[in-house]
DNA sequence: CACTTTTCCCAAAACGTTTTGGAAAAAGGA
DNA sequence: TCCTTTTTCCAAAACGTTTTGGGAAAAGTG
């Protein structure tokens, strides 16, 4: 079942240097023997063991990403996505992906020395960064190969992906100023994290293109440990003010709170406040009236990611990487103007 | 940095042997010299370096999971608790996680079939199980190390662990029937799939034992793909009836659908339709009135995956464990004797 | 003291590959 | 034909561990 090399070799009656060579495509194996050892090798099954090439290799040939399920990243699909762009092009490359999970941010930084010091991988893939990310400053401390998901504040050059959250607020506030909205809310995400910067300054940007004045009681953040509860508490509160918004920018995990929230003031989705989510959750799709979002193609995203952080495993400067991916806005039934 | 055994031994005056045998606790190294390699491991930062101990001792410490993203499996803390549970006991035994994931059944068995005939891992893990499950046979038909979370209908043995959905239907069914309801209505997980097998025995267990009547119309299936949908539009059919039930049991992954529906037709869950559903999904919790649930253990249930799962890499014979996790009942507001 | 047992250590082999550094055989050139 | 080049193959080393099978020194035993 489990045939080896020196097993094949003997079967071909040649040398392990030779059969291994032949299958590695070396031109100094003549087409005919090589024809035959693929041959054989395929008749016999044979696969490479992993373990003995890595060791051999000096590689793991193994990348490695840590989650951690309290900050309720899995929330939808997004992260799956994401996670299935990166798995597919791991395995289209030979190598395999390890997960820790680790259930806070300090298991989180445990899980990924004991990958990184433990030898057991070539790199690190990030998700969910924040401003001050101490994951970045160790990994470019021992120059240890990584791609980022996202974006952090550090000066040192490092490779990554990014989703341009600024840029879809901007476009969401002056889609919405366009159709005649003047008071438009953002519900953002915790601070700490980087992502909710990107869609502050969209915001603010888009305020500004439009001629809007920024309201500071039009802003608020969200808790990661409770989107739902946070954000309904938010809406109920934004609504006592005496010249309420007419429209709401938010991140799309944050949804249920702010439907229950409108459902309790019975106000209208789409009718009587507009609303724009980032991130194109199922409830987006299911809800009636159906939710407008941002769709960042986070499958393209994870493959981006493994391409580049291979490159860097190669040796090629992280700084050369740094993408920012323009996010799809897509219209639904809960961006009207105006009532 | 990276010290390995050679350099570490030198260091010491030791033979490479001595150095390993001490680190490993053998008996025939002296308490003395045990003392002294250790602490030079650790002021050197010595880690064994994994990829050569595999080699050496033929195992790859490394496990296997593969998810697939189609069947809507993340939707909520249920799968990542689960996963939790699972990578914190893998990471306990030194051991790796290793991640597929499979865009449908046929990427499924392809990751599969990659990890174990790839001789990349000892052991699978396997979740979502189906009724008929192909990768059942093929695991035991090459005699490879696995535990499915769930249950097949297979007759050779094999290792599981499973959460008793049956004793939960019947419970539900009794504990509502024990309030007065008399029309009670199951909205079943998909076909195909092995949980809702039980949950289908349960419910009609529980009916039997509280004198009820089985009305198939009051019985439907969702679909894993569209869960809020199909579970909508049930919900709609399902009061048409001439004589509606006043209480619906389901999963909780299809509750959108339900509360859509009973909102809809004007009806207040709890109030007008008493709910239980299994999962403590967020929602559960965040909803109101709040939703009665079962609770499953998941992270406890990954733990006891992985503890067998290495048993069985052991040699134990796989026969031997076969669990069934009693789940817990956890009444909220919406499971009131019908109005 | 001579013999046996125990304690402590180590050289060499092994795990299954890939890479290095040739070497023999075949082909080409004069 | 003889020399050079190309083609084709392979033995040995290396990757970093653990295990095997002793062997020398120390400690008991009579």
């Amino acid at each position: 079942m489990t045939i080896n090399l020196k097993q094949l070799s003997k079967l071909l009656k040649l040398s392990p240097t030779t059969v291994s060579r032949a299958l590695a495509d070396y031109p100094d194996v003549s087409a005919k023997t090589r024809a035959r050892v693929k041959q054989m090798a395929i008749q016999q099954g044979y696969q490479p063991n992993p373990v003995a090439r890595r060791l051999q290799k000096g590689k793991t040939e193994t990348i490695g990403i840590v989650i951690t399920p309290e900050q309720n990243y899995f929330s939808d699909t997004f992260f799956i996505d994401l996670l299935s762009g990166i798995s597919n092009q791991i395995t289209r490359a030979g190598y395999e992906l390890i997960l820790g999970v680790a259930s806070d941010e300090e298991h989180e930084m445990q899980s990924m020395r004991r990958m990184v010091e433990g030898k057991r991988v070539d790199g690190m893939i990030l998700t969910l960064i924040q401003e001050q990310d101490p994951r970045v400053g160790y990994l470019l401390d021992r120059d240890f190969p990584f791609v980022l998901y996202g974006r952090t504040r550090e000066t040192r050059p490092y490779a990554f992906v990014d989703m341009d959250g600024k840029q879809a607020f901007e476009k969401a506030c002056t889609y919405l100023a366009g159709l005649g909205h003047r008071r438009i809310a953002l519900l953002n995400g915790e601070p700490g994290f980087m992502f909710p910067v990107g869609c502050r300054e969209g915001y603010e940007s888009g305020l500004f293109l439009s001629g809007l004045e920024l309201d500071p009681d039009l802003i608020q953040e969200w808790k990661h440990k409770d989107p739902s509860q946070s954000s309904y508490r938010w809406t109920l509160e934004l609504f006592k003010n005496d010249n309420p918004p007419t429209a709401i920018l938010f991140q799309t995990e944050a949804v249920n709170g702010i439907f229950k929230g409108l459902d309790e003031l019975n106000l209208q989705p789409g009718k009587d406040v507009a609303l724009i989510g980032y991130d194109d959750l199922e409830i987006a799709r299911i809800h009636r009236p159906s939710l407008s979002v941002f769709r960042p193609q986070a499958r393209e995203a994870g493959q981006r990611v493994v391409n580049i952080l291979l490159e860097v495993i190669k040796g090629e400067d992280p700084g050369k990487f740094q993408e920012i991916h323009q996010v799809e806005m897509v219209i639904r039934e809960t961006s009207l103007p105006p009532s």
